[in-house]
DNA sequence: GCCAACGTTGGC
DNA sequence: GCCAACGTTGGC
């Protein structure tokens, strides 16, 4: 009976590519085109109902702009396999993929971003992966206290128990 | 647009 | 297995 406790998580997404509003407007999508072993890996390790931080990258600023919810968990992403596509990769085969993704819902968009340099300012965030220098991982797990404190800091609806 | 900080590739 | 060259990410 004791479930796997819900694990945390931040995935980025630059604005301009997809947004926390498109995803507002979605409901839904398909985290496509994560080509990195590490983040592929903790994209792995999800399991439906795990929440994440949704962040906007490159763009200014960047930042915290909302939550989403673990959907649907790994399954391999088609776009792997597409030719046309820009995630495509000649070495994955059918049989062994080589690239997963994970679907997430809207849970929510905060009322303002919070700005990458407020979440450095923090002390409490201390040792959030996001706030390290050259940290370029897109997807990476986060500590709940860190996670509660930018839901706090954002004057979120979301709480965690 | 620059460039630091990686991750990947491929020659050896 | 090493490492130089190259490509990408993403803040600034």
């Amino acid at each position: 009976m004791p479930k796997r406790a819900m694990q945390l998580w931040l995935m980025k997404s630059e604005p301009d590519v997809y947004s926390i509003d498109d995803l507002e407007r979605d409901g839904s999508e398909c985290w496509e085109g994560v080509r990195n072993y590490q983040a592929r890996n903790f994209m792995r390790e999800m399991a439906e109902g795990d929440l994440a931080i949704f962040y906007h990258s490159n763009t200014k600023p960047p930042g915290a702009a909302g939550v989403c919810r673990i959907c649907r968990k790994a399954y391999p992403d088609p776009t792997q396999f597409d030719r046309k596509s820009q995630y495509y990769d000649p070495k994955s085969k059918k049989e062994d993929p080589r690239w997963s993704m994970v679907d997430v819902e809207f849970v929510e968009k905060f009322a303002a971003p919070i700005s990458l340099q407020a979440l450095k300012d923090a002390p409490a965030l201390e040792g959030m992966r996001v706030t390290q220098k050259g940290s370029r991982l897109s997807v990476q797990p986060v500590d709940k206290a860190h996670f509660k404190r930018v839901l706090k800091m954002a004057g979120a609806k979301t709480k965690l128990r």
